[in-house]
DNA sequence: CGCGATTTTGAGAGCCGTCAAGATACGTGG
DNA sequence: CCACGTATCTTGACGGCTCTCAAAATCGCG
């Protein structure tokens, strides 16, 4: 067990958006509060924080004085053994909720870490409990997210237990493409898609070398374009079928 | 989506256990309850459900009414695809909750099906969220089971996608055994394991024979002794170095 | 323009999957 | 108590998916 795992030099905070004006809450997905969840959440916030890509958020074995929201941008979440083989749990996006195993347990057993620039609300960690006696509605949400990460895993663990390495890759790019889709991340028919073929890799349990390969065999498929960080997506159908993708229907999502 | 997942032939009710004298309570690992919390539990128990090994007791895709804690007994959490290759996710053992995303969502993605036979404690979804507004310190407790829940997927994801056939097996293996250990589940020093070596396959995202031949070289190593449903863990630290085993040391659990 | 990070390609090895069949254990009915 | 069917476990052979090693091409950046 390491200590602190906080204040990294890359980090900055900046100016600090009221909650009221949250920018997550215009991109329709996100439920609505209350005012008086609103002026909690206000109360909860200590500040923004802007982290460059690459930048540790939280690391392996370490506990962390602060619970966070993405605001902004991508992350990831990995867990590594002795020998150095990482493996990648899934990625944080904006609404997101990082770091809720220290507020739980004593320390996170995983790490996190920016994929592309930053933003995240930051929350005191010490004050988390007064959301569940103050809050119950948002002590609800912290488990409806806590919930949806789970399914996420579910359907991620089938992914690499058994899906081979086609099917993984498609499962994952129409996954993480869904996501910043219904996240309003979209330009047009592209998104900004910050993961290296390293990324992926470690995401689906191959080596880099048959990552590679099978991404250009999905190519040949002629379903996605992926260069230089964008990623398209031209036969949704079709990338759904290679990756036996089993849609569940989303309803709002609640953040904090 | 298929309909409620509930009712099979294989379900009886049975003698209810009053809350304040539950088993689980003597086990040690588990939290103290005040009386508040207690009288709550007891309110929001509605009873017990016995069944048998191999039944399911909730279905992919379905939704159902109630909410389980498991009191007695183990169950496997799976996820198929079309084709049937299935991937089983966790174990359900004493003191898990089954069923939560049923009582956030509106289905379950995964199904869970009784391994031996089991005991439940039966409660109604719809009063769920009760829980958050009139008992905060059990709704912070479900929040602990959940971030636990996804603890060990962590760990699990990790081991199917990063650990070879060797080191997966003797992870999960060790794992069980280490879980059911601190349940106080050991006749002596052996333990009633219900696993048959298709479940562990499915378990580890490896074929059945390819697992048996990989469970033959873990017996070789003397760690184990696994014969007849009955597990013996004869050199813990030689099983944990196989097995790469990063131990999080633990505290006293919560549980409904 | 030069260097590191990333992507791409080829070759060969090996871990793991599939197919097939036999052995063992277990429950059921005669 | 024995016969028999089913579930589970075991073993062998073979193919292929994926890994490792190696090196070249391309990109991003100062």
């Amino acid at each position: 067990m390491r200590a602190e795992g906080s204040a990294s030099a890359s980090r900055k905070s900046r100016y600090r958006t009221p909650c009221a004006a949250c920018p997550l809450r215009s991109r329709g997905m996100f439920r609505d509060f209350t005012s008086e969840e609103l002026a909690f959440v206000e109360w909860f916030k200590r500040g923004e924080l802007s982290v460059e890509a690459g930048a540790p958020i939280v690391q392996e074995g370490t506990s962390s004085a602060h619970l966070y929201t993405v605001l902004e941008g991508w992350g990831f979440r990995y867990k590594t053994l002795p020998d150095g083989r990482r493996q990648i749990m899934n990625f944080a996006m904006p609404g997101d909720l990082i770091g809720l195993q220290t507020s739980v347990f004593e320390t996170m057993d995983h790490g996190i870490e920016a994929l592309s620039q930053m933003v995240l609300c930051v929350f005191p960690r010490d004050q988390f409990p007064a959301l569940y006696t103050r809050q119950p509605s948002l002590a609800f949400d912290v488990t409806w997210l806590s919930a949806n990460q789970e399914r996420m895993l579910d359907a991620q663990l089938l992914t690499v237990g058994r899906r081979n390495a086609l099917e993984r890759v498609a499962y994952v790019v129409w996954h993480l493409f869904h996501r910043a889709r219904d996240l309003g991340m979209m330009h047009g028919n592209r998104l900004a898609f910050p993961l290296t073929q390293q990324h992926l890799a470690d995401t689906l349990g191959l080596s880099l070398v048959h990552t590679n390969k099978t991404i250009k065999r999905l190519r040949a498929t002629g379903c996605i374009r992926w260069t230089e960080r964008w990623l398209e997506v031209t036969d949704e159908a079709h990338l759904k079928s290679i990756g036996k993708v089993d849609e569940t229907p989303q309803r709002p999502r609640p953040f904090i």
